[in-house]
RNA sequence: UGGGGGAUCGUCCAACGGCAGGACAGCAGACUCUGGAUCUGCCUAUCUAGGUUCGAAUCCUAGUCCCCCAGCCA
């Protein structure tokens, strides 16, 4: 690194860690832990606290734990702690040994319980819910306190115990912190520690039929790994006192303290559970992965490369502002780094046939091509020639408007790593639709160029129609038309689905060399875009993925046109 | 009308009492066998009003606006 490279400023949490770690706390320790609910895939928000909580680990030499919070067996199951893991790994982080779960702790979550009750400190409700709820005020009026708030000790101690030997149904009654009803945070009125389910828990299975809340589970589970920084998002902040609460008022092993920054939103997209479990579930996507999902798997399949989530990351910052990101960043971030790292190759989405009538019949060609301009070390390979082609039907035009570049009858273009050919027919069917041009080439451009200097506007990809392969290509764009979902529609963010967020080419034409290709490689089709082979993909009949377009000035230019 | 947070280019993030800077987006140009990439230039911001200070985005006071909280969810 040289003297004149600038590092970026460090955020306010990595500010606060470098103070902790400059000033010897924790004996100069640093731990922190991601603690996804298995309740749902991860997604692109998530990998900001991923990025955030294993990325500081990793530069301030501490360590990054991943724990499952799983306390609420209701909503939680193992094909999402599956996902979850995968997702994580395939981000490129490394929790190693340190994988755990909140319901790990479920016996010392008990005991610290019990702790409590002997302490006067917690207390059995038998109020109902809906008692509850009353009993708790509102955010202007203060609580009032539970008639069963001041049970005996020894009371307490043996209802608990009952509730943990199943004797009560779910509801019946709850463990409360005994706090104050009257504070003006209302997550301090006397909380919920635990309430009764029976309900088959995906790890502990019925050992349990009581669960620990939330804000009582972390605490302690934070305290249990020695974790020094709890980081989670601004809306927990009003928690944090009732975390401080329960490590103050237990004999714990650790005191770890909360640290809260803002969650990631991005235009054009949702990001709650609760709205993208409505779209798989009501059919809007195809499931978790689909490739238009903000998920980690949908990105992934969307041919979203690791490294450019991780630098998207990087780029949007920590901060403790609302915001909404452009998606238009992340995009770049997965250009940049395709750019990089994809092999160039050609490929026709929509074939326009046209024949080459100066070039000898039956006679093919092997022309090379540079695999990736941006890293030469990735070599070349070639691309066969022949009399019949295909070109993309977006490039001609029979009465090209004035910055169309292309080609139109009688102009004359370059086939990429080819020769110069110029157009001297139109074949159209009875409806009046161009089904083939006829073209000239000029066998001294052979390579592209043409030896007496003379220059071409446009150059063109192709493929040569005998040789090339026939491919399934979908075409993916934002899932919604509106950068705030939902916004001018009260909330309804279906209202602004894209209808055109997908749709399927079945008649692309791929060069011969792209028969190897597999689920998962990534390509660059040149002039049109960053490709993946999709995980639907068979030998002989193969689907790629649009990951993202390239930047297209001719586009934009149409586009503003039509305005 | 309780409590907790937050307001800096269109967007995201910096500036920690001393020239408001970077990235994305947008616009214009150069270059180019991808209308890609690359390179140049331009555009645009401190919520308001007072105060402290030689000097305020930063400190103080008073407002305004936005977000979060009344699950036996996390």
């Amino acid at each position: 690194m040289s003297a004149t490279e600038t590092t970026p400023p460090l955020d306010f949490i990595r500010q606060i860690i470098a103070d902790d770690l400059q000033a010897g706390k924790n004996e100069g320790r640093l731990m922190t832990r991601f603690p996804p609910e298995p309740n749902g895939y991860l997604h692109i928000g998530h990998a900001k606290s991923i990025c955030l909580n294993f990325g500081v680990a990793a530069e301030f030499g501490g360590l990054c734990n991943l724990r499952f919070d799983d306390t609420n067996p209701t909503k939680e199951e193992v094909e999402y702690v599956e996902s979850i893991k995968a997702d994580v790994r395939w981000l490129g982080f490394d929790w190693e040994e340190r994988l755990y779960f909140a319901s790990d702790y479920f016996e010392e979550l008990y005991q610290y319980a019990i702790h409590l009750i002997k302490t006067g400190k917690a207390y059995v409700d038998d109020l109902s819910a809906e008692e509850i709820r009353e009993y708790r005020g509102t955010l202007i009026e203060p609580g009032k306190d539970s008639p069963y708030r001041d049970r005996p000790v020894a009371e307490n101690l043996d209802l608990f115990v009952r509730m943990r030997a199943g004797e009560f149904p779910d509801g019946a009654r709850v463990l409360r912190a005994k706090i104050d009803m009257a504070s003006p945070n209302i997550n301090m009125r006397d909380p919920v520690l635990y309430r009764i389910l029976h309900a088959e828990h995906h790890r502990t299975g019925d050992r349990w039929c009581i669960y620990p809340m939330y804000d009582y589970a972390h605490p302690i589970s934070d305290a249990q790994e020695g974790i020094t920084h709890s980081i989670c998002t601004l809306e927990f902040e009003d928690h944090r006192p009732l975390y401080d609460w329960t490590l103050d008022n237990l004999p714990v092993p650790y005191r770890p303290y909360q640290y809260e920054f803002a969650r990631l939103n991005l235009s054009y997209t949702v990001m709650s559970k609760r709205k993208l479990l409505q779209l798989v579930n009501e059919g809007f996507v195809q499931g978790w992965d689909d490739p238009r999902m903000p998920t980690l798997s949908g990105m992934r399949r969307r041919g979203y490369p690791p490294e450019a989530i991780r630098s998207f990351c990087e780029k949007i910052g920590v901060g403790r502002r609302e915001n909404i990101v452009d998606l238009a960043l992340l995009e770049y971030c997965v250009r940049e780094d395709l750019n990089r790292r994809a092999p160039r190759v050609m490929a026709v989405l929509r074939p326009l046939k046209v024949v080459i009538e100066n070039y000898p019949e039956g006679q093919v060609e092997e022309l090379d091509a540079v695999n990736n301009p941006e890293d030469l070390g990735m070599g070349t390979r070639k691309v066969p020639f022949a009399r019949e082609l295909y070109i993309e039907r977006e490039d001609f035009l029979e009465e090209p408007p004035k910055k169309f570049f292309r080609l139109a009858p009688g102009r004359e273009v370059r086939l990429r790593y080819a020769y110069f050919i110029k157009c001297v027919g139109v074949v159209k069917d009875e409806n009046g639709e161009v089904v083939e041009l006829r073209c000239t080439y000029d066998p001294a451009t052979k390579g592209g160029y043409a030896p007496d200097g003379r220059q071409v506007k446009a150059t063109l990809h192709w493929v040569a129609a005998a040789q090339s392969l026939a491919a399934e290509v979908r075409l993916y764009e934002r899932l919604f038309t509106k950068p705030a979902p939902g916004e001018e529609h009260g909330g309804d963010f279906k209202a602004d689905l894209n209808p055109h967020s997908l749709e399927v080419l079945q008649n692309c034409r791929l060069e011969p060399s792209l028969a190897a290709a597999r689920p998962g490689d990534f390509f660059q089709f040149e002039r049109m875009g960053y490709f993946c082979v999709d995980k639907e993909a068979a030998v002989g009949a193969p689907v790629f993925n649009r990951t993202v377009t390239l930047r297209d000035p001719w586009a934009k230019m149409q586009q503003a046109g039509k305005k």
